[in-house]
DNA sequence: CGAAGGGTTGATCAATTTCAATCGCGGTGG
DNA sequence: CCACCGCGATTGAAATTGATCAACCCTTCG
């Protein structure tokens, strides 16, 4: 059954439970408690914190709306973002146990958050196997995602690493079930992709109109349009490998550029 | 009790279990099913491959001696180092629930590394508390470096990178117990370290080269010495924050550059 | 309407790669 | 024992990438 007419059969609109859902098969008991645990939200604006470094961590924070990123602001006052987070994504089931956060985490757009309390994440985990499993596949690929980031700021070049980055999210987007058809939103600006692969904002503008002229894709203002995936995914070397949409036991076709 | 004593107590020269007692309190009933999961040891030549992208993951990993690496080759040919492994160091405990490996894991020394199978691991983690948290622990401490990389290759120059490397591994050797007074071992060639800062074999012999002149630390064919330890933190601009020595609860001192 | 925050562009500068040699050490076979 | 081989280390010079500096534009929003 897929994710699609499983959320369609029961009109269920919370991205966490869509995704985990598509990482393992869960019980109706198991999507409900999901949603149980998910269903106090707070809003936090665009820019504004989750969580701070050096703040002691608390809930694991689940993003229901909108965009946040791990990031770290160095001594000279640059800053690195260490990760996109976007609806669906939780952020590390375990950090409770160190004392201080060494990142931060914040809302890129305005955001809708859910916060799970410790305990009772600890409960969730214990009694559904389908949530601790689908939670720790999340966590997988989410350290793949962190390695293949790794190897983009080491050894691509810089137009390699923004169309590896699109390509990413292209695919994490579709996975959600987010629009990826035609022209849609992505809402990173050229300062924000700048702190995400290490470049300055100038040289992502020359980068992005470099893979316009090209033909491969636009970003314009918020939207983006991808105009010829084949040309992207060849540019980026991209390898979906990473993403694991293949999970043991099941198998799925590639779908970026799959002809 | 602290690592050490506990160490010359029992005698115990198992990498893994110091490395583990060192991050949660272990029963001695805990140590002896490390030890024993531990026992069976193969043993890999420099540069052979314990795993390569694309198989299937098997067992955990756990380095006992020497050192390892994640790694990938890009389509170009060009390699990426994503982690290093050294004695006592496992590979991804959940590894398993996915389809294909997304990277290699290499030998870089001759090493002796033990393979727990994933039931003796599950039932391992079930039974005893202590090893299943310190897992965790070491777990989140992973994914700090992974993060820590993603910084220094995204927004350090190639010579805080570097340092910011050596003082990553000093910590972490010292954390083993390996030695690190004076002129010590690390059988890290340029050629490697390349690959792993994202940095041509060249330029690393530079910015060797500037490192010792600056009276700041001395690489030489597989030997280091720290020269001046407060100059060369202060050129990486390391926190050691992120290798989270102090875990909930309890506090210890920072060991680099001190006092 | 004015200010602020992106985005865009050109010119110049600096860091790093690339290319090309040479060196040095450890191991091997004669 | 010694010459040779191979890999890693070292150095110089030229080429390239990406950063920096400095404007200016455009849109949004108060």
């Amino acid at each position: 059954m897929s994710v699609v007419s499983w959320c369609k059969r029961d009109n269920v609109s919370n991205a966490f439970v869509q995704k985990l859902s598509g990482l393992s098969t869960l019980e109706r008991s198991e999507t409900s408690a999901l949603e149980a645990a998910t269903s106090h939200a707070r809003r936090y604006r665009a820019k504004q914190d989750l969580i701070r470094e050096g703040d002691e961590p608390g809930p694991v924070f689940v993003i229901l709306n909108g965009w946040a990123c791990r990031y770290k602001i160095l001594p000279g006052g640059s800053r690195q973002i260490m990760a996109f987070l976007m609806p669906g994504d939780a952020c590390d089931l375990h950090m409770n146990m160190v004392a201080a956060m060494d990142h931060g985490i914040q809302a890129i757009t305005e955001a809708k958050v859910a916060a799970i309390s410790r305990p009772a994440m600890d409960q969730m985990m214990r009694e559904f196997p389908g949530v601790s499993r689908a939670l720790y596949i999340a966590q997988l690929i989410d350290e793949g995602t962190m390695r293949a980031w790794i190897v983009s700021m080491g050894r691509r070049s810089s137009i390699e690493r923004v169309a590896h980055l699109i390509c990413e999210l292209y695919l994490r987007m579709r996975n959600i079930g987010l629009r990826t058809e035609g022209v849609f939103a992505l809402p990173l600006s050229q300062i924000i992709l700048a702190d995400a692969l290490g470049m300055t904002p100038v040289h992502i503008n020359r980068v992005l109109k470099e893979l316009r002229e090209a033909g491969a894709m636009a970003l314009k203002r918020g939207h983006l349009e991808i105009l010829d995936p084949v040309k992207l995914v060849h540019i980026a070397g991209f390898d979906e490998n990473y993403l694991h949409r293949r999970i043991s036991q099941s198998t799925r076709k590639p779908e970026l550029a799959g002809q």
